[in-house]
DNA sequence: TAGAATTACTTAAACGATTAAGAAGGAGTC
DNA sequence: GACTCCTTCTTAATCGTTTAAGTAATTCTA
């Protein structure tokens, strides 16, 4: 078996209690038989047993994280953010990966209950959050990120898309675009109203009329993009001269239909997207997007985690939207 | 403070045995006695402590999980067949990301100990494993994984860079091509060199000479894709009709090479790549490649811990090489 | 109907640590 | 020399559970 305290002990000729003590550089306990617990203990290979250790304290070092995809461009970063953070408070991460299933995320939530977590980040996989309120019951605190976040989560932390948007509508505008098509699948989450809301607003400043195509025939990413575009390039009389797509993946299909048609980037269309996905940043692409701080989201969710866990600032909730940066690179051009 | 079963066992009038053996459901307890108690734990929303329990039962569900880098095409993927082979046999995974860091591995590790993890996948940083071996001393399994395995890991599961490779030449072969260059950055790794010795292989076997471009300035990934090709075009009079690179983001940059050159792919240079990262499928780009079955990879080395921590095949170690698959794209075609 | 067997519990020890409280011994104080 | 005060330990309780062993009451068996 593993080598305990007692084991320890006995062969020290101690108690347990000073074997704890020793090891713990606590101050009533003499100097030699500190060295000499301390030697021995090296010898025997001794590991601390911290579930037994927290069992005691009361206290438990290990966050619970939930993610909805760990394969894909966002969350990876944003765990890494944790990850960093985690580290430097001396947390330990429980990391699951609900697959965007409900199912999922309940089990998952009482997998962490049950381990007795002291925190919970988590990227809900859809915008109600009750079943985890439920079965939480307040025990113990949670932060929410990612693009679900909404304002029935009392602490989260995401970018803010309403800004991000203004970025990339007040870019085009800038590049002397008039006619600005925003293409979007559907308006379901926070996150694509507040993107198609921060587009409207720089329209209206510019006195610019908004033009929100919405393809809402079931399609997502690339093939959405592709769909929606081809169907503004046959059944307009008038194509504008600038799109920004909800994601970057969509703008690579609006890319490609533009490709199709004969219609050169950003010579005749201008496409921006959002998201700057890894291949965004390829020359051959080079997609102009805005770049939300992932790493960023992460290491504050966790920050925010721990200042809660250590139980400071009771009762205020904070939610925290991260600002965005605007991305140049060769997809948007002067018209 | 949260309800445990001594809060049950004085709401029930019974002793915290009792109550235990409900709750697991235990032959030797009456049926009344039985949904009182569990009436009674609902009503209180009781959620067991598994520190506790698994402190007694000397054994955890949980399994700590190290990989490199999670922010890449690879790990996450793999992370994910992990995930849901825990999920099945009931695990809670531990995860770190190391960085490709070994002070972070080593600290990982000793985390991963301490928390009296039930085993170990790992997802090497370097070929050298000797400190995660003596810090773990055998007391519970480790399986290795990912693009860093090599003989010293006692079990490890990885894909077969020598099959995977011999595909991509092969592949090349077919299309009537002769004159085929393999391009590396250097050949520090057993992937590496696997996926060297695979090409020399095919090569061989067709009567073919081998020719293998090392680029060594130091570079990484696309840039040394472009840095290599490029060296290769203003270098030789005779230039080769297919070029195979080490992976997808040195493929990218040879295309980029080739086309800065004036030369169309495929219809001057076919190339293939090794990996399947997600750009890879855009038609825009169209990378043929070699798909590593990653998600698998992941299931087989949760379920050969699983194995392992059963206590099942004692002794006889285990290294699995799972096979790739080519995908077959617009970048390489018929000389 | 006495003894055995069964049922349905309870008691108490254990897991591996921490820690409050107690105790032994020596040093310091007057 | 009697008192207190440190220093350096030990003892024992505790965290929340499980479980082997014990016990009382009931039922079965011959």
């Amino acid at each position: 078996m593993r080598v305990t305290i007692k084991d320890i002990a006995r062969k020290a000729g101690v108690s347990a209690a000073a074997v704890s003590k020793a090891l713990n550089g606590q101050p009533d306990i003499g100097e030699a038989t500190r060295d000499k617990i301390l030697r021995i203990s090296r010898e025997l290979g001794y590991t601390p047993n911290m579930i037994a250790r927290n069992l005691v304290k009361q206290g438990n070092k290990t966050v619970g994280v939930l993610i909805p995809d760990i394969s894909t461009p966002i969350y990876p970063v944003i765990y890494k953010g944790i990850n960093e953070k985690a580290m430097e408070y001396g947390y330990t991460l429980l990391l699951g990966d609900t697959k965007r299933d409900l199912e999922s995320e309940r089990k998952y939530i009482s997998i962490m209950m049950e381990n007795r977590v002291a925190g919970l980040l988590v990227g809900p996989v859809g915008n109600d959050i009750s079943h985890i309120k439920e079965a939480v019951k307040n025990q113990i605190p949670i932060i929410y990120f990612g693009g679900k976040v909404n304002d029935t989560m009392d602490d989260y932390v995401g970018s803010d898309n309403y800004q991000g948007a203004m970025l990339a509508a007040a870019h085009l505008v800038e590049l002397g675009h008039r006619r600005i098509t925003m293409i979007c699948d559907d308006l379901n989450t926070k996150t694509r109203s507040d993107r198609v809301k921060g587009y409207c607003r720089v329209m209206e400043e510019n006195g610019l009329n908004s033009d929100v195509f919405i393809d809402d025939e079931g399609l997502k990413g690339r093939d959405c993009g592709r769909d929606a575009m081809a169907r503004i390039l046959s059944g307009r009389t008038e194509i504008p001269t600038a799109v920004f797509a909800l994601n970057d993946l969509m703008a690579i299909g609006v890319m490609e239909a533009l490709n199709e048609a004969g219609l050169r980037v950003p010579d005749d269309v201008s496409v921006i997207g959002y998201d700057d996905i890894p291949f965004a940043s390829l020359p051959m692409i080079g997609l102009s997007t805005i770049r939300q701080p992932k790493f960023r989201i992460g290491e504050m969710a966790m920050e925010q985690l721990h200042h809660r866990i250590c139980g400071d600032q009771q009762g205020e909730e904070r939610k925290v939207m991260l600002h965005s940066e605007l991305k140049v690179r060769t997809s948007t051009g002067r018209i």
